[in-house]
DNA sequence: CACAGGCGGATTGTCAACCATTTCGTCGCC
DNA sequence: GGCGACGAAATGGTTGACAATCCGCCTGTG
């Protein structure tokens, strides 16, 4: 990579957005203002409206006119429309993943899974987050599918938060661990068909759990 | 529609060239210069010039720094992902239309598929081809799944021509057909799963067929 | 005191002009 | 004929300006 010294991209701007969408900085239906944008990143007007407007396209935020972006709220019916795409596209990845030739990934996501057995019972939530997601990331990259990778990147963003809310109880992550193992298992030993089946449930089962904890859905 | 005497907004801009790569009036690889759109359309250049970023971001065209954008070339392995996709996210929408509670909808689609079967053994590509594509959008409608059918969206554009040069084979459309009675019937009988593994199929076999004429697909 | 209406700041939408940077064809020179 | 420099053309990006709109606040009236 080049070490620019300017200002800012528009790119690293809606990355930096993005981001602050992710991590809960900025709330469901708090305006993102230009000036204050500008005033954060330094970047130019230009930069920072074409950044907003490719996260509206990315479904982030919402623009209306003359009021200008604010962090799209999600009723619990898109959060299920959400939830059944990554069902089928997540599944088409496991089993795509289980039936290409790929060993040092494959060993890649073993490891992923015995680090999350080890520290299944200790219950700490915000571990087995972070190795979720980078199970399911894994598991997109060995499919191998670019258009699959993209569209699941901008469906996993706006319920990040919602993610982690769900692991915050132990017998939740256990559930979660044991679909898990048996994907895992499908995948490394090139089971595709059992791969996308178990897939498809675990992701339906992430849904049902979400809901029943649904607390914040803005109208 | 409101009739304004604005120039063009930056969406029409995009929609227009959306159009015209999907017509084929812009074939793979050609230059889109900045000031040839302007001079079409009547737009200004921060219009021109964003709605070639949100094509870019729709994958549609590559823009290379100071070479501007140009119609995005597809390999033979971008277009079988794109085909993987479809396959899951179609299949996905065949199986929520058939359990969702709309029939009116399903009357449109035995509509168009009893207007299929009688023009089948006509060999009238071009009524097939428009009634093939009225009969996929309104399945992706049926489902009411907005995150699947803007994905679809963005997947159907770049292989537009390519769907309608399968169906230049008399055989493939009966083929072709043949499929559509077995996933409309599924479909307005509500027979869910049968209806995804037939539209899995069919999407599948889509692709053979396609990629045996595989003629032009640049490097 | 309640409320309708207007006023002005704040914010966004849009455009035009401008300059830097790079690409690419062309022309002259060897 | 080949090669290098030059300049037109195209793009990347910034700035400033102005119009349109929204929204809070203030005032006048009943």
């Amino acid at each position: 990579m080049i070490a620019k010294t300017k200002p800012l991209a528009a790119n690293d701007v809606a990355s930096r957005l993005r981001d602050g969408i992710r991590m809960g900085r900025y709330v469901p239906g708090q305006r993102l203002v230009e000036a204050d944008i500008i005033a954060d990143t330094g970047a130019t007007r230009s930069r920072v409206r074409e950044a907003l407007q490719r996260l509206a396209t990315e479904g982030l935020v919402t623009i209306e006119e003359f009021r200008g972006a604010s962090v799209k709220k999600l009723t619990l019916d898109e959060v299920r429309q959400i939830y059944r795409a990554r069902m089928a596209l997540e599944g088409l990845a496991a089993a795509e993943f289980a039936t290409a030739d790929k060993p040092d990934l494959k060993a890649r996501l073993q490891a992923i899974q015995t680090e999350m057995d080890s520290g299944e019972s200790t219950g700490d939530h915000e571990q087995f987050g972070r190795l979720n997601t980078a199970w399911h990331r894994l598991i997109i990259e060995g499919a191998g599918n670019d258009y699959v990778r993209a569209f699941l990147a901008t469906l996993t963003v706006p319920i990040y938060r919602l993610l982690f809310s769900t692991f915050y109880n132990a017998q939740r992550i256990d559930a979660a661990n044991a679909d898990h193992r048996l994907i895992t298992a499908a995948i490394v030993e090139g089971r595709a068909e059992d791969a996308e089946r178990f897939m498809r449930a675990h992701v339906e089962q992430g849904f049902h759990s979400l809901s029943t904890i649904h607390s914040h859905f803005g109208n």
